[in-house]
DNA sequence: TATATAAATGAACGTTTGTTTATTTAAAAA
DNA sequence: TTTTTAAATAAACAAACGTTCATTTATATA
């Protein structure tokens, strides 16, 4: 029997993300796909069982992959403060190698393929991180406090960062703006203050 | 000369903003929106110029409502800790009652017509914004830091506590989580903790 | 080398899409 | 009341849509 094309398997999903990510979810055709992928129409449903499947397996491939890159060289067990440096570090030199993978993610998570997604993909993720907080919490290196608000306020200021980055000019009367490491690890402080008792 | 329904008008753009919240960018199409609002599909393009045109003036006109709401009671001239919870009390509630423009403000958002959108919009909210922060730094009651950092740390906290009221469900392995006003100050008082000196 | 099998395809399917046109309707102005 | 003017419509358009099908192509196995 014939094997399938892994590179085709790849260009189909690269440019699925590319053009998701540029022109929105109205912007993702399957004949336009297929066309900027180099294959025929029929060979998207020998991989994807419909255009709704192939969104949501894509949207999983990608949040997974993410998140093996979130978890690399962390420890639940680690010092609040280290931990969310490498949490905070981790998650930014994805996105900045990633960022079509971002701009992806980011039309996905707010339509109605996020849930569909999210149910396939299992706990691991919030798992670790609820474990890292409960840890600290004990400790008396951080306040006690619901894991959403926690969330809220270690990590979204980082993803919100990450996207006045790919932005550019974020506000019509500022100057473009560039996220650097450095002013990463000083808004990181300012969160750290937040959070430690 | 005949005069334009008033009650169309609202029709049609309140029935645009529920179907791109539900069904996302690509379930909004002409012909189900022209017959959920009750109207012919030409009457639409009497009110906008096509498609794209009714996307982005329904945005304009969201965002300058939650504009306008965002700055009640608001004067830049505040305290940095009045001004920041008069702030969150105004967008929460704004949020909160307006359920449907939220979620269809966040699709367009991460979508190709935001940009079109902003063009529209002006400074004005960004103006008063960075006076705001401009005079409490000079107060020395806020930290000196880029204003994207700002922004990150000041606001982008509320939003994600928004999202997850309004997700329900936030993490697979987490009760459902319903943003109180107590939680909401709360959280805020952490974010004031990091933002000054 | 021949066979079996699944990958891959081009062409076509019936819908649905955004938009236009010719016509009718209603209300302000005469 | 009549006239004027723009709102509103139903019906239709070509184009693009997601998907399927009959056929061809390529490769692992026998």
């Amino acid at each position: 029997m014939r094997p399938k094309d892994e590179q085709k398997e790849r260009a189909i999903r690269q440019k699925a993300i590319e053009m998701i990510a540029e022109q929105g979810l109205d912007g993702l055709s399957m004949q336009k796909l297929a066309k900027s992928a180099g294959v025929s129409p029929a060979t998207l449903y020998i991989y994807y069982k419909d255009r709704d499947d192939l969104i949501v397996q894509v949207c999983v491939e990608e949040t997974l992959r993410m998140f093996r890159a979130t978890l690399e060289n962390f420890d639940p067990q680690m010092s609040f403060g280290d931990g969310l440096r490498i949490q905070w570090l981790n998650r930014a030199r994805f996105c900045m190698a990633n960022k079509w993978s971002v701009a992806f993610t980011e039309q996905i998570r707010h339509s109605p393929y996020h849930s569909r997604a999210m149910e396939l993909i299992g706990t691991e993720m919030s798992d670790v991180l609820g474990q890292f907080v409960r840890n600290n919490v004990v400790r008396g290196e951080l306040v006690r406090m619901p894991f959403e608000a926690y969330w809220s306020i270690a990590f979204s200021p980082l993803y919100q960062l990450i996207k006045f980055h790919f932005q550019g000019r974020s506000f019509p009367n500022h100057e473009p703006f560039v996220l650097t490491e450095e002013l990463l690890l000083q808004t990181m402080q300012l969160v750290l203050k937040a959070l430690t008792p």
